[in-house]
RNA sequence: GCAGCAGGUCGGUCUGUCGCUCCUUUCACGCAAAGGGGAGGAAAGUCCGGGCAACGCAGAGCGCCAUACUUCCUAACGGGAAGCUGUUCGUGAGAGCAGAUCAGCGUAACAGAAAAAAACCGCUCCCGCUUCGGCAGGGGUAAGGGUGAAAAGGCGGGGUAAGAGCCCACCGGAUGCUGCAGCAAUGCAGUGUGCCGUACGCUUUAUGGGUUGCAAGGCCAUGUAUAUCGGAUAGGUAGGGUUGCUCGCCCGAUGCCGAGGGGUAGGCCGCUACAGGAGGAUGGUGACAUCCGUCCGCAGAUAAAUGACAGGCACCCCGUCUUGUACGGGGUACAGAACCCGGCUUACAGACCGGCUGCUUUU
RNA sequence: GGUACCUUGGCCGAGUGGUUAGGCGUCGGUCUGCAAAACCGUUUACGGCGGUUCGAAUCCGCCAGGUACCU
């Protein structure tokens, strides 16, 4: 997997790449679909405008959910870093030209979990959001 | 050696790969490259105190909140240091709590005669009656009346009709004066006053407190309100402002016409360099202060960076045996900056430092 | 990030230092052929830990959980 790097498509993750603004969060929550991927749940939407990222993410843990804050950073890094290194599986699935993609990962569980598990929730979640898409689209 | 008391310090580290964010430089200006910076002792709770910012502020009275032994430290504090007195806990090292007040007021369930004032039972005197057992009336008492968390300082003597600090000796406390020690709280000595229950609250005295908090507040572009100003309209009225109230003071109407340009979402500033840290010297019991031809530059994100994976080292625990510089397995806390500081409080695996106490062993 | 407040049985809710009201509900009984209604009885509480006090749901600290506002 380390053998990518040399075509262009590095495992980066900056600031473009995140949702931001309260107009987008609000449209993303109120008109988008969503899916469960334990242990995520997962908000999607194609908008039309395009801006700099042909797809956004937005990763949000529950103050109800996690009381400390220690563990919240730590979960939003650890998906931010399983993210990061698959979704590239995710941009070869979107129709190219028109629109991006919005995607959000909540958290749903009560409790910290290990990298593992994060990773395993995010390959599914992005398989199955790639599966979507595709049928939606045509 | 074991158990403990109070205080102080630290709270993992190295390598590789892949990342995040800020600053500087370079360039072919981008999702670039290079170099450098990147969580804590509590960043936490938001309990105090300040800085900073905006708004407010003629004056007077009342109210509200906080603090309360002494001296000192400090920008300030409800914090800290050193000390004083009492009390509770502990064998002890020590720890917790309380400590303005001359005068006044309230409350103290149940029990108990009574919760401080009197009354009641009882004791006792006088007078009258008497069936000589007492009874009625008028006084004097607070020694006894065993309950309670708490009962009118304790004990002995004198005194008396009976009694009582009513008087006296001794003891315990309170308080005034004098002397000595101390900056002072206070202590010690002498002497005067018979002044003598407890707890809490109200009250009172002194000191401090304008309100709101960086989502304060300012700017930009977009955009356009019942702010505001002028005109006509009329009564200094309704009402509003003035920290919570009163006085006082100030402003002052819907609607119409014209001018005018507020907020939300977005971006920028505020925004990180100062009561700054390290080291040393001097002064001080100490908190701390002063000084330096000294060194360091030490987070600034904004749907919110400071991370992930792999391997080693260090420390601790468990197991195995070939008891070792072994092998295998497991663990390494509490916790994540959001304007900044000083404290307090709470959470915390483990390690270290010197001091003190009790018990025990050896000499 | 900041500010204000709340916590009493299964639920609602009173209680300003002296044995925690009341209502709804649960359960049992009376009544009834059976049930409902009615009546009688019963069960279950002061968020946790300290302090002040003779005595704390109440007063004072710390902690936990929750709510609202700046929005």
């Amino acid at each position: 997997m380390l053998l990518s790097m040399n075509d262009g498509e590095r495992f980066r993750l900056t600031k473009i790449e995140r949702i931001t603004g309260e107009r987008r969060i609000e449209s993303l929550f109120t008109q988008g679909s969503s899916f469960m991927a334990y242990p995520f749940r997962v908000v999607w939407q194609i908008r039309n405008e395009r801006p700099a990222a042909s797809v956004s993410v937005l990763i949000s843990i529950p103050k109800k959910r996690l009381k400390r804050a220690v563990d919240r950073n730590r979960m939003k890094r650890l998906t931010r870093e399983a993210y990061r290194l698959h979704k590239q599986h995710l941009s070869g699935e979107l129709p190219a030209g028109e629109g991006h993609l919005d995607v959000a990962f909540i958290y749903v569980k009560d409790e910290p979990s290990d990298y593992v598990t994060v990773e395993k929730g995010i390959r599914k979640a992005i398989r199955e959001l790639g599966v979507t898409i595709q049928t939606t689209t045509r």
